[in-house]
DNA sequence: CGCGACGTTGATTTGCCTCAACGATTGTGG
DNA sequence: CCACAATCGTTGAGGCAAATCAACGTCGCG
């Protein structure tokens, strides 16, 4: 098993935080893809593991986006702010979630959102070249990117879909039975920010 | 070149529309992939060339989505009737672009989309099992649907930001200037359900 | 030609925002 | 550890954005 391998240098028995996050990475890909002991050294040299911390910005709004971000424990949470100092969430990102400001990752352009640690995490950051050179040296990375966006783009078109066929309060709802463990973790200004409502308005609307 | 294969049985020295039709999916697949004429043919025989008219439906909500379509040309429309008969529109698809009802196409779930064509078009259509046959039989398809998927995600996820951040009247605007093709193409009222107003509503903005 | 869908306009109602005030919670520096 | 500041969540009053409903002229289509 991979996991051994890492451990050579670890001189006591115990599993290091270090190396849970690095099982939780290489599980999500082998979610989709098949992975052998080199193709996990490989992804191990190229995903950066870092430990960061509450209100830690991991992307400033207007700054170049280079990284893809997976965060293997804790929470990060995408927004934008509007010229006249509105914010809007544009997702939440859990355990085993992927998360960036992808238009501008994949197009290397300033970013119109930031990324903003919501609770001390782990996450793993990979870089706009590894990304791209990646499907170079591991070819199934294209299908699990593939399925990665695939999944993406269904859950941003029914995100629409709900946006703008639903009441606030339906999609409050939802978005509580949906995702109870986000819920758990952000405030209620966030999730109205994420809605497109204010707070005050939220506030009426949970009153039911 | 591959066409000259696939117009051995012409005897004419016309390009038939279906040939047209053909050289535009080809093209769309070619932007992201190299294709050699073997793959070529493999294409041309999983994806079935249809001539469709104004209002036909490619599918109808309710009913098993069993096809991904490409538009070659002429134009199609996605979009949700809800229960008390409100219609919203997903998308539309031009000249070169694809659709379905994405998540009941790849968990072959009964469609939560209609697809109506709003003039006489030109498609293809592959179905479920040979969109996942294909991977298999020409693995360069992980790399184009992973680029496909991947700016079909971003472009959703604009979406979402310009909705849940922007006026009624700015996403208007934004509309007719990123998809003037489109603004000449459909009815208002099929543009007031993309942007999830009345046709009332949108027709005031207009005004100005 | 006549019907039905479309686009427009206006009157009224409703959903949601803005602004302001307040207690409760969280975070921070002394 | 406490005190103070800052942010959060709630509530209410008033205002604006957008929906609803109805009426009417126009256009495309059978």
């Amino acid at each position: 098993m991979y996991l051994a391998v890492t451990k050579q240098n670890n001189l006591d028995n115990t599993v290091s935080t270090d190396d849970e996050s690095l099982i939780r990475l290489l599980a999500n890909i082998q979610k989709h893809i098949v992975l052998d002991a080199k193709d996990m050294e490989y992804l191990h040299r190229v995903f950066k593991h870092r430990t960061v911390q509450k209100k830690e910005l991991l992307l400033l709004q207007g700054r170049l986006c280079r990284k893809l971000f997976f965060v293997a424990s804790g929470s990060v949470r995408a927004f934008n702010v509007s010229d006249d100092g509105k914010e809007s969430t544009i997702m939440f990102a859990i355990d085993d979630w992927w998360i960036t400001d992808m238009y501008c990752f994949l197009n290397q352009k300033k970013a119109l959102l930031s990324l903003e640690v919501l609770e001390d995490s782990e996450v793993f950051e990979l870089s706009y070249e590894a990304f791209q050179k990646g499907f170079e040296k591991l070819p199934q990375l294209e299908r699990f990117f593939r399925i990665l966006f695939q999944n993406a783009y269904v859950r941003e078109q029914l995100r629409v879909l709900e946006t703008i066929s639903l009441t606030t309060e339906e999609r409050y709802r939802n978005f509580v039975i949906k995702y109870p463990q986000i819920v758990e973790k952000v405030t209620q200004k966030q999730i109205a920010s994420y809605l497109g409502v204010t707070p005050e308005f939220l506030s009426t609307i949970k009153k039911k």
